[in-house]
DNA sequence: TGAGCCCATAAACTGGGCTTATGAGCATGA
DNA sequence: TCATGCTCATAAGCCCAGTTTATGGGCTCA
C-alpha cells in the first residue's frame, strides 16, 4: 500500500511539518531572523532547527551571511519539495476544521466522499482567502445522504457526482470527472497499441468498488451498450484498497481520475485509452429547491464554478 | 504565497507526520496495537496518539472495541487528507535522499529543475519499489549543466525538457509538458467567451521568468510566427514567484501545467484556452551518444516511458 | 566608530512522546 | 466455567528535541 517501507518510519527521516514551514518562511524573507520573527519563535530556535534539518538531509540548505540568508541550489529544490507537502498539509487543516464545525456554522457543506476527499479542501482554502471568518462545517455520505441534509435543512450547499439529481434540490454543473481504465504497468493492455474497445472492458472482470458506488453506477450505464459489465474479479470497499490491488498487478479497474493524480505520476499504474466510451460524470452543487442560494454558499459556489 | 496564515502556525493545528502515519496504519491494520508493531513503537503509545490526535481535530477517529479499531466516517476522510500529505513527505524523502547520494552511487541523475521537482521524486519511489537498493544521486541545473555533467562523466542519465537536444547526447522523449496561459481568477480574460489568440497573447505584456528559462524560450518560438513575445510585464526568478504574482491579480503568466496542480484545482489560478498555437514541449531523457543506458540508469528509463 | 542588521553558541527549562507495568472488556474453546 | 488471547486504557517515570534567554562576533552603512 504505502510501500514497504525502508525500515525507520518516515517521519524519522524527514523533517518535521514545521521545520518545513520555516524552510518556507526562510525562502520567503532572505532571513533566518525574519522568517522567525514570522512563525513566531527565536532566531537562535530557527537557527538551530534549520541546522538540524541539514544535518538530517546531509545536504547545506542555506547560505548564511552576515547581510542574510539564501538557499543553496540544493536547498531551493528541497524547499520546493517541501512547498507540497505544506501545501497538502494546509489542505488537511482546511479540511479538519470545517469537520469539527459545529451546526451554528455560517455554512454547512454536505459533500460525497470523492469531492469531501479531494476538491473540497482546496476550495476552502480559496474560501478562507475570499472570505475570512466564514466558518464552514462539512458532512461527508453518498448523494441520498447529501439530499437528506438538504432537505432537513441541516447543510446549505451539498455536492454530488453521479447521474441525476435528487428530488427536490436544484443544482449547477460545477465541472467533470472523467473515469479511466488504469492497470498495473506490468499488465498486458499497458502494452497495448491501440485503444481498448467498449467490448473488450465490458467483458473484462475487474477490481470493482462494492455495487452501489458512484463510480460503479456510471460505468455500468456507460457499458449497458455494450453488452453489460461483467462479474468483478473482487469487490473491495474502498478506493485505496482498490488502487493497491491493481498496483500489486492483481487486474484492471475504473477509477475517477480525481483518485489517480499520484499514482499515474510515479507510474505505479497506467492509463489505458477507451475508444468509443463516454466515462464523464458532471460533477453538481446541488441546494434546495428555490432561488440560488446566497450569503457564505454563494461565495463557496461560486469559487467552484468553472470559469 | 502560503496565505496570511491564521495566527498560530500550521504545525500546531496539524497532527505531526508520525501522527498520520500511525493514522494510515491503523487504517491499514485495523488495530492500533497492530499498527504500533508495524511503526515499531509500543501500543499505549499508539493509544495516546491517536488520542492527542483526536483531541487536536476536535474530532472522533477511530471506533475502539474490544475486537479492534475500525476508522469512524469522518476518520475515513481524514485518513484520506492524511494520505496526501505522507505521500508528499515520501515524495520529499525520496528527492533529498537523492540529494545526499554521494559520487559512488550507482545511479548518478541530473535533472532540469522542474522534471527535479515535479516528476523524479515520484520516478525515484518507484525505482525504490522495482529495484531496491539502487543507490541515487541527484543534481539539478538547466539543460547546460546536464549536458556538461554527462559528457564529464558525472551523470548516467539526464532529463530535460526544451527544444532541442544538447550535441554530444542522444535521447528518448519520455513525455510531454503543456504551457498554459492562467491568471487569476478576477482577470478580464477568465471570463472571455472565446479562446485567446495567439496575436493577442504575443502583444499582450506578461509575468515571466527571467530571459534563458526553458519555459520562456519555448514561448518564444511559438509565438515568433504572431508578432513575437512582448516585453514582459515583471521578470521574477523563480517559478513560485511568478505563480504568487499572478495569484495577487499583477497580470498573466505561461506556466508548465506541471507547476499549477494546486493552484488550478483550488481556482487560485483559472487556465485560459488558446487557440492555434502548439505550447507544448517534449520531456527527454538523454545521455552519452551511444547504446542505450545499461543498470540501474535502464531501470529508471523503462520507469519513465509513457506506456 | 557606533548603530543596526545579520548569524552562532551556550546553558537551562519544558513538555510531548516514549517505555514499562498493569488492568479491564470481550471472544473463543476446552 | 474458566483459561487464553486478543483488544484497548491508564499510570508513572524517563528522555530528548525544541525552546528561551543571554551573549558574542561579523559585516555594512551613516
Amino acid at each position: 500500500m504505502n510501500g514497504p517501507e525502508g525500515a525507520a518510519p518516515l517521519a524519522h527521516r524527514v523533517p518535521d511539518l514545521g521545520a518545513m514551514e520555516l524552510l518556507l518562511a526562510v525562502a520567503r524573507h532572505g532571513s533566518l531572523g525574519r522568517a522567525a520573527r514570522d512563525l513566531g519563535i527565536t532566531q537562535p530556535a530557527a537557527s538551530s532547527r534549520v541546522r538540524s534539518m541539514e544535518r538530517l538531509l546531509g545536504v547545506a540548505l542555506v547560505d548564511r551571511s552576515p547581510r542574510g540568508s539564501r538557499l543553496t541550489a540544493e536547498g531551493v529544490l528541497v524547499t520546493d519539495w517541501a512547498r507540497r507537502v505544506v501545501e497538502a498539509a494546509e489542505a488537511f487543516d482546511a479540511g479538519a476544521q470545517a469537520l469539527r464545525g459545529r451546526r451554528d456554522s455560517r455554512l454547512r457543506v454536505a459533500a460525497s466522499m470523492t469531492i469531501a476527499e479531494y476538491l473540497l479542501p482546496g476550495w476552502l482554502i480559496a474560501l478562507r482567502a475570499e472570505r475570512p471568518g466564514t466558518a464552514v462545517s462539512l458532512s461527508a455520505g453518498n448523494s441520498a445522504v447529501v439530499a437528506e441534509r438538504l432537505l432537513a435543512d441541516e447543510a446549505d450547499l451539498g455536492f454530488v457526482e453521479g447521474l441525476g439529481v435528487p428530488v427536490g434540490l436544484d443544482s449547477a454543473v460545477i465541472g467533470h470527472d472523467r473515469l479511466v481504465v488504469v492497470t498495473a504497468p506490468s499488465h498486458p493492455w499497458a502494452r497495448r497499441s491501440r485503444p481498448l474497445l467498449p467490448a473488450e472492458l465490458a467483458a473484462t472482470a475487474l477490481i470493482s468498488r462494492e455495487r452501489g458506488s458512484g463510480t460503479r453506477q456510471v460505468l455500468d450505464a456507460a457499458l449497458a451498450a455494450h453488452g453489460g459489465l461483467a462479474e468483478p474479479l473482487i469487490e473491495l470497499a474502498s478506493t485505496t484498497a482498490v488502487k493497491a490491488a491493481v498496483v500489486s498487478g492483481a487486474g484492471p479497474t475504473v477509477l475517477s481520475e480525481l483518485a489517480l493524480g499520484e499514482e499515474l505520476a510515479a507510474r505505479r499504474l497506467v492509463q489505458i485509452p477507451v475508444e468509443g466510451v463516454r466515462l464523464r460524470r458532471d460533477l453538481r452543487a446541488v441546494w434546495r429547491q428555490g432561488p440560488l442560494p446566497a450569503g457564505p454558499a454563494r461565495d463557496l459556489l461560486s469559487l467552484t464554478r468553472p470559469t
